[in-house]
RNA sequence: GGGAGCAUAGCUCAGCUGGUUCAGAGCACCUGCCUUACAAGCAGGGGGUCACAGGUUCGAACCCUGUUGCUCCCA
């Protein structure tokens, strides 16, 4: 049989999917065994596969992979979210596109094209991740506006509602303009933006030519101005106390305050209040009962409220008014400044403080047990540095905006009673029974109730993620939940640590009074070379499938893992996908060398190749145990590089070496079977971060059944490592190294043989037929005398000697003898100065003290010989 | 403005309770090889004042203080 000399993953890959897929091997379901599981983090419905999915989703079925092979029942749940205002946003944009306005429609009728979007463009990334060999069960996929979770969400929010942990309250909130929605905290976005910062001066009401200055970056809000304030301190406007002042233009009069919020150095040390259009200035609003004028509309243009401008667009507003400023002889200067401004997130449109009514949750009371749990490590954080950031977000915690001003979501259960009082229920028809109940009114009938036209935020339903898939709100302790809560890992981006992860733990402890995942693995940010976060907006974002086109699915997963330490950012750039490639090629001919091997079954196993054997089989438990570790700390990078070592250095270039027969020899049955189990144990440990390959070679190593697969077998675990032998090995090696350098310096060709002379202990001696393999060695012997016209080196305090005949150059022997007695003399030295510190001796550690010894020792030994060999060639 | 973190080879990162597993890995680079599994490869090799300045200690990449530079979070 022929196998190509590159690996080539495009048909393998396919066709072991559908063999995956077919025999059900992603499919759990409860039973004796410990579970294992994953919830996706839900991809957003109008994304398509970006970097950051392929890192996070190899991640997950790493571990997945891992667990399954570990014997778990591992579940991979997979699943997308609704993404109210992206969803939204493209939905309308998409209508306009065909000329349709969304104001035109119905409620009813916007649902319909939003689902019919969603059917169309949702399941995409879902469909992507398949090609990257993600191990889920498909068939428990979930979407967060499923009518299981979209009850789930509104039961949540009645009971929550009923707990008195929702509350309906006029808020200051960051409006997006664009969307016509209220947005949370974290769905705003500061970027620095150049503005400029303007110094408008204002009459002091009943003087003839007093003013004072302010200074402010946004002089269309003058219009909505309730008072001007000072720091009480400053001694520049303690004069004016209790006056009044004239808002340009307006001509409206409005009081001077002082207050201590106010910073003396900055500006002017005046600040223009406007409560109804800035967080801080509310704040004080509410101190000093300021009255607060709503200047602008919904969609960011000029309110009847402002008097002038009425209509137009606040930014066409800010040139304007500037205009009529420095004509009026209110504008003194205008400066270059830079300032953080607020964007959405979605639609990044500037965002516009905006007071209005919104439904709130409490989140003082949850914050806190979920803080605990995290502080005690009942859910860990990888790495353990996000304790930190998350310990100071929930302690400054501050209540949820849970309405948004959309459709596409799940629509608030609240319903208002002609009389403007409300009630919670679930459905129309308890809301009804309920406002029959507070009104009295006994005639009351649905059509009397106007349900709240808002929707709620997304991160509302997939707070509930872990538990609603499992349909744990409305079917509590059901099998499932049972079974799979709480889940063990989540992966996910440290960006969401607050709005996703802090809010499933609260979910979590309120609804299964148990948290909702043991481990929270970190990822970074994928980045371009240029280090900026990979984007579709920027268009640096390679495409994924192409990747996985041009270096294979089991390419492209080792190449975003072998740099990327849990919360470390990745900087990205395709030679690692390359190097992931090279090494599937490198698997792949390992695969090659022993497939092309011929048996002779009358062959005895020759010694070095049962040396070979002892050794590596050492060599692999050492490395599984190290694997092993770097799993339990999830260094998933390290643990992979091991891995990467252990086949190409010690399997293939040292152990394969070894146990070679020369060209077109038969190998023993013996040797051949070890190194096929070798191979073996090898893929299954690769295959939860190279299924494809893994699998295919699992099939070409050994005859197996039409339904075997390396994904259900069991995970080799660590054996008895002996020590010795690896040690052994290693001044074995080293002396191939050195016989490899000599062979280089003197020009000695290596198919032709040499000898060599050993002359000293031994400790790698067991290993002397691999030794006369690896370094075509005719003959090894052992001697007492240095001989003459050989080439020398050491390993540790063993001399090796390759005889030249007469070709030897004296001279740079013994230079090269000398430059290494300088070194050992010079170690020696720092050693007994070490030794010669009193205070070294009293206070070191007894172990470290004999240790030193034992280095001046062998340094003296070492040196001894070096002398002696320098003598010798003169 | 408040908080957290980082700085080790050209790049990305390891480096545990201070002491030969302490200066390491992978990639990149340089040199020589198309040697019958693999040039997507093989065999070698060079490369770091562990950001800077002090301090503690017999001993510091590691502990302490300060300085500089960067990143993130919050406002």
């Amino acid at each position: 049989m022929e196998i190509p000399a590159k690996y080539d993953p495009s048909g393998i890959e396919d066709k072991w999917y559908q063999h995956w897929l077919i025999n059900n091997y992603f499919r759990s379901t409860p039973d004796e065994r410990e579970p294992f599981t994953i919830v996706i983090p839900p991809p957003n419905v109008t994304g398509v596969l970006h970097m950051g999915h392929m890192l996070n989703n190899t991640i997950q079925d790493v571990l997945v992979r891992r667990a399954r092979m570990q014997g778990k029942n591992a579940c991979w749940l997979p699943g997308t979210d609704h993404a109210s205002i992206a969803t939204e946003a493209k939905v309308v944009a998409k209508l306009r596109a065909d000329g349709i306005e969304k104001a035109s429609l119905t409620r009813d009728e916007f649902l319909a094209h939003a689902w019919e979007w969603k059917e169309k463009h949702g399941g995409i990334i879902l469909e992507q991740l398949k090609k990257l060999g993600a191990s889920c069960d498909w068939e428990r996929t979930k979407f967060t506006m499923d009518e299981s979770m979209y009850e789930s969400v509104i039961n949540v929010f009645v009971d929550l509602y009923n707990k008195g942990l929702i509350y309906r309250g006029v808020r200051m909130v960051n409006w997006d303009p664009k969307a016509l929605t209220a947005l949370s905290d974290e769905e705003v976005i500061y970027k620095e933006v150049k503005s400029k910062l303007y110094y408008i001066r204002y009459k002091v009401e009943g003087s003839d030519d007093e003013w004072v200055t302010i200074a402010t970056t946004r002089p269309e809000t003058i219009l909505g101005d309730t008072a001007v304030c000072y720091h009480p301190e400053d001694e520049r406007f303690k004069h004016l106390k209790g006056k009044r002042v004239l808002v340009p233009l307006l001509k409206r009069s409005i009081p001077m305050i002082a207050d201590e919020y106010v910073d003396r150095e900055f500006g002017t040390g005046c600040l223009k209040i406007t409560p109804a259009h800035d967080i801080n200035d509310n704040t004080i609003g509410i101190k000093h009962n300021l009255e607060s004028i709503d200047i602008f509309n919904d969609n960011g243009t000029l309110s009847e409220k402002a008097q002038l401008y009425v209509g137009l667009d606040r930014f066409v507003v800010r040139e304007k008014i500037v205009e009529d400023l420095t004509n009026h002889g209110h504008m003194l200067k205008i400066e270059d400044y830079v300032n953080n401004v607020g964007f959405s997130e979605r639609t990044d449109e500037v965002i516009e403080p905006k007071l209005s009514v919104q439904w709130f949750l409490k989140m003082e009371e949850m914050a806190k047990p979920a803080l605990e749990v995290v502080m005690n490590d009942t859910v860990k954080f990888h790495p353990e540095k996000f304790k930190n950031t998350y310990r100071h977000w929930m302690e400054n915690v501050r209540d949820w905006c849970i309405s948004r001003q959309l459709w596409w979501g799940q629509r608030i259960p609240a319903y208002y009673l002609p009389t403007g009082e409300v009630v919670v229920a679930a459905t129309k028809e308890e809301a009804l029974e309920k406002a029959r109940n507070i009104s009295g009114n006994a005639n009351l009938n649905a059509a009397d109730l106007r349900q709240d036209e808002d929707v709620l935020d997304t991160w509302f339903s997939s707070w509930l993620w872990p538990i609603s898939v499992f349909d744990g709100i409305r079917n509590p302790g059901n099998p499932d939940i049972k079974y799979y809560y709480p889940t063990n890992d989540l992966v996910t981006a440290p960006e969401i640590l607050f709005f996703w992860v802090a809010r499933m733990i609260m979910a979590g402890l309120e609804y299964q009074k148990e948290v909702p995942f043991k481990n929270v693995y970190l990822t970074g940010i994928v980045r371009d070379k240029l280090g900026r976060k990979m984007s579709k907006s920027l268009g640096n974002s390679p495409d994924p499938l192409a990747l996985i086109e041009k270096f294979g699915a089991d390419g492209v997963r080792v190449g975003m893992l072998l740099t990327s330490p849990a919360g470390n950012d990745l900087p990205f750039d395709e030679s690692l996908c390359e190097q992931g490639r090279n090494f599937s090629n490198k698997i792949w001919n390992a695969l090659r060398l022993v497939k092309g091997w011929t048996v002779d079954e009358t062959l005895p196993q020759p010694v070095y190749a049962s040396t070979a054997a002892q050794w590596f089989d050492s060599r692999f438990n050492n490395a599984l145990a190290q694997i092993e570790e770097n799993f339990d700390k999830y260094r998933l990078s390290e643990a992979l590089m091991a891995a990467y070592k252990l086949v190409w250095d010690d399997f293939c270039s040292w152990y394969l070496e070894m146990v070679k027969p020369a060209y077109q020899q038969p190998i023993d049955r013996l040797t051949l079977d070890t190194t096929i189990g070798f191979f073996g144990k090898l893929m299954q440990v690769l295959h939860p971060f190279m299924p494809f390959i893994t699998e295919e070679i699992w099939h070409m190593i050994a005859d197996r059944k039409s339904d075997d697969t390396i994904m259900l077998s069991a995970m080799p675990v660590p054996a008895e490592s002996d020590a010795d032998v690896i040690a052994a090995f290693e001044h074995a090696s080293a002396a191939v190294i050195g016989i490899r350098n000599v062979r280089k310096d003197k020009n000695l060709p290596f198919k032709d043989q040499v000898e060599l002379m050993v002359r000293g202990e031994n400790p790698g001696r067991q290993f002397d037929d691999v030794v006369a393999k690896l370094g075509n060695i005719s003959a090894i012997s052992y001697i007492e005398e240095k001989p003459a016209a050989a080439a020398g080196f050491m390993v540790k305090s063993t001399e090796y000697y390759i005889p030249l005949g007469d070709t030897i150059d004296l001279e740079a022997e013994r230079e090269k003898l000398q430059i290494e007695l300088k070194y050992m003399q010079g170690f020696l030295d720092s050693v007994e100065k070490k030794l010669s510190n009193e205070r070294f001796v009293s206070n070191a550690k007894p172990e470290v003290v004999e240790n030193e010894r034992q280095k001046q020792a062998d340094a003296i030994s070492k040196i001894e010989l070096l002398k002696a060999s320098i003598e010798g060639i003169s």
